[in-house]
DNA sequence: AACAATTTAGTTGCACACGATTAACCTGTG
DNA sequence: CACAGGTTAATCGTGTGCAACTAAATTGTT
């Protein structure tokens, strides 16, 4: 990849990304219209559903979010009737974050909802896995260059 | 793909897709630094290095962004010295989005601080553009599912 | 016990992203 | 010319993201 010979907008992996991103966000949008959810909501319950309770840290872990996206987006959900957030008894610092019985109910629906809507698509179970597993890698990739990379070059 | 059977978060194609754009965002904010340029902004800059003057319109459909999202941004990229924003004297309704002589003077040092970043991640010019073709084809998916199919659904 | 260092969630400020609305402008038709 | 209908950029409101900071609580060390 030569560094003289720019490469066009449409042929960048990075924008490539970015839009596929936001088109997934704009899909899921309109799929979790029924049920008034945002897709980081969504995916902030489908982290509650296969894991719960868990505490705000261990959330953001698993979403890659901090406190500073999570806590707002948690007092939403919680005042929607999804969530409750419970200081814990054995170390104050922490909050709980647990599903309530209608998170539990309405789960199924959920993802059915979503799994039709994915159905729509047509993807072929292997092309999916394989497409998947490329994308982790390129976040391999993205995860080993440090700052000190970066800033050796500045 | 069955309706039964959830998928974990974690094999969960939008979810890599929405982990790697943040990823790439923080990459290019890193890189960017030097130029107190944000990751929309340089992909605004990209456009108009390719293409210049654009109006409002031109730039938010070869970005996919409205102008809700771009005015902001222009008049950002204004400030810092990057653009020019100028109606049009045929149709006043439009404004003609230019680069001034300092973001030409600059172009050749940002896309090569940008391709050093890129190479340190050691891609291989096959496997890139044949990811970059599978991305496109999920974009194609995204685009093909109308509103309609999703409304008949809920 | 005392207290410095660390951890945790919350807060603040800034920059997107986008739906919905608005205001100004242009265009086509009578 | 008049004016309804469409186009364009800007504005507003809501919801992320994230860096930087704060406040409270816990832990480690003396």
């Amino acid at each position: 990849m030569s560094n003289t010979t720019p490469r066009l907008l449409d042929e960048q992996l990075c924008f490539a990304f970015y839009s596929a991103s936001k088109k997934f966000n704009h899909f899921y949008q309109d799929a979790l219209k029924p049920f008034h959810l945002t897709y980081p909501q969504y995916i902030t319950l489908l982290a509650l559903w296969e894991t719960s309770p868990m505490t705000v840290r261990e959330l953001g872990s698993h979403l890659n979010l901090d406190s500073g996206t999570l806590t707002p987006l948690l007092k939403r959900l919680e005042k929607q009737g999804w969530i409750s957030r419970k200081r814990s008894d054995q170390d104050e610092r922490q909050v709980n974050v647990d599903l309530t019985d209608y998170a539990l109910e309405k789960r199924d629906e959920v993802y059915a909802r979503v799994n039709d809507c994915i159905d729509l698509m047509g993807f072929d179970d292997v092309d999916y896995n394989q497409l998947l597993d490329q994308v982790h890698q390129v976040m391999t990739k993205l995860d080993n260059i440090s700052n000190k990379d970066l800033i050796h070059e500045a």
